[in-house]
DNA sequence: TTCACCATCTGTATCGTTACAGATTTTTCC
DNA sequence: GGAAAAATCTGTAACGATACAGATGGTGAA
């Protein structure tokens, strides 16, 4: 036992518990993380006192000794300004963090390399765990984490064989219900402002799409020059084209409200009338967008579910579970 | 979830650089902080070989020793969900850190104890410096954290003698611009929808507001029953009953670009038209208003701006600036 | 009695970094 | 030439935690 005296203005550290209970500090160290070689009335007296000085462990001490950093890393591109869901899902990652010892730490990153702050976790070791999102069917961040056997949890699926953690919210059963709405309303020439191609749901949407047109006995029409995550303006511009085209649709599939947003600002630009001339389906997260006009349908995603839910996802991986279970789709919920 | 081994070996460390340049691990250390008792050829060594094998100082023992966390941390209550704007400050934020050796973290708390989080971090020493908003006009967070010399900024300002690092919104300006405008819209009887009492830019808003009527010759008309922070769906309810009632407001000042939307909505379920029955200017930061109503007055801010200016403020005290020179108020621009 | 064995507890080394107090060499100046 | 000063460089000891290999003492079996 070679403890000092404790100054007590000091942030308490194993060594004034060790020096306060006359124990050595490995024994102090042992005891609160309840160590099979402690006797039972040592822990309780360890704990008590650890708990009445308010003893924290040092994270960088536990950090450096470990590597463990009790950190979960969400990356974020800067493209996603705006969208306002982000707050959702960060929301729903501290929820789920909150009554363990991690913390969340926002990585953001430009659109010129999504590799970069991956690379940069995973090699210098300044997560335990990463969520990510916007994935593509083929996604490189994907494919190195998993070479480096580093934990995370996607937002999104991709077409990698082996599996990992993810939450993914049911875009083709979207688009076929999104279908199915519109079709009842009588809808006979349906059009998809989808997602950017690169990503993967982009595929499901589609194919949800497809389908449910198959199955109303209809024909396609899908926007290539503009998709949900254009700058606003570049879609209402577009909107407002289209309402002036000759064969414009009079029923709108789109992959997110504030696309849905600008396309209607601009077919009213061009004298179309939601509801009358056309009618549209739109997801949505946070903000109701039937007081935008209450003609628009809308089929929920809930964003805070999914950060909860990739939260635990990466905790569980992180604790050794099989990724092959940490896998869930969200079904849409008719609003 | 486990990988294929690591391709190389360990991560680099100042040991070896230290064996691959021949010199100690302290000189190498002081040759990478540029320090003077070093060669300058032998830092030029350094830092190539440094680069080279692409070392990375680890924070784990950088912090341990030093106490540098070299993290930032913005704290945010549960409460503002769905509003949106939190990304506009994340982003701002990881802008002006991208190009200096901080995180962000962000740490949520219920309303239940706004002092927590931040008691929390200071104790433990777990950021360098903290980013709090919707400040009180005698922020106990912001005393305690005078009181324990923690760096810090502030969004929102508050009436503490002793200055501190803010960054804040000119909401009178906002409230006498957006009477003006009313005003010169022919409106008389003018209503204010401003943020809860207990935050301090509810009174500027209300002080400019008062002002900005007495120089029209007006009289005031304050809502008490709602503010701009409650849930939209009672602000819609407010909106409805508002709408019915016999002395209901023509123009209308509306301190959140949702709170508007919702207000909006429940006067429009009441039969009022935007535009024609009443007017309404609100601030607007992500979505464009006149996407929703054409009609309303946008007046701008800009959020992604102050987690620059903020977290630019929290990193300059940190380097020992005067928080007093640190202090922006920004000025309301027409949109 | 002896000794293996278990239950508890302890000291030492270590993670990567930097503060500090030398150590060594070179330069300067008389 | 020699001593003091300056310029470089180095080893050791922390920071707080944990892994590991011993200690210590008590128990029960032979």
């Amino acid at each position: 036992m070679q403890g000092e005296p404790s100054p007590n203005d000091e942030r308490p550290t194993l060594k004034t518990i060790a020096y306060l209970t006359g124990l050595g500090v490995t024994t102090v160290s042992r005891a609160l993380k309840d160590g099979p070689e402690i006797g039972e009335d040592t822990k309780q007296r360890v704990r008590l006192i650890a708990q009445q000085i308010g003893y924290r462990p040092n994270r960088a001490g536990v950090r450096l000794r470990t590597g463990k950093t009790n950190v979960i890393s969400l990356i974020l591109n800067t493209h996603e300004e705006g969208y306002g869901f982000i707050s959702a899902m960060v929301y729903g990652i501290s929820e789920a963090l909150s009554s363990t010892p991690y913390h969340l730490v926002v990585t953001p990153h430009s659109l010129s390399d999504p590799m970069e702050p991956v690379r940069y976790i995973v090699e210098t070791k300044s997560a335990d765990g990463i969520i990510i999102s916007r994935t593509e069917p083929n996604d490189p961040r994907v494919r190195y984490m998993q070479s480096q056997g580093f934990p995370f949890a996607t937002h999104g699926r991709t077409e990698i064989e082996r599996p990992h953690a993810f939450y993914d919210y049911d875009n083709a059963e979207f688009a076929k219900e999104a279908i199915r709405h519109l079709v009842s309303r009588g809808r006979k020439k349906i059009a998809l402002l989808g997602p950017p191609n690169a990503l993967y749901y982009h595929k499901h949407t589609v194919s949800g799409f497809l389908e449910g047109l198959k199955q109303a006995g209809l024909s396609a029409v899908v926007f290539d020059d503009v998709d949900s995550d254009r700058p606003m303006a570049d879609i209402k511009a577009f909107g407002e084209k289209l309402g002036h085209s000759d064969d414009r649709p009079d029923g709108i599939v789109a992959s997110s409200a504030m696309a849905a947003i600008a396309l209607i600002s601009g077919l009213e630009d061009s004298g179309r009338k939601v509801g009358q001339d056309f009618d549209i389906v739109a997801k949505q997260s946070t903000m109701p967008l039937n007081w935008y006009r209450k003609e628009i349908i809308t089929i929920d995603e809930d964003f805070r579910e999914a950060g909860r839910y990739l939260a635990q996802s990466v905790l569980a991986v992180i604790n050794g579970a099989e990724p092959a279970s940490l896998q869930h789709l969200a079904k849409p919920r008719g609003a």
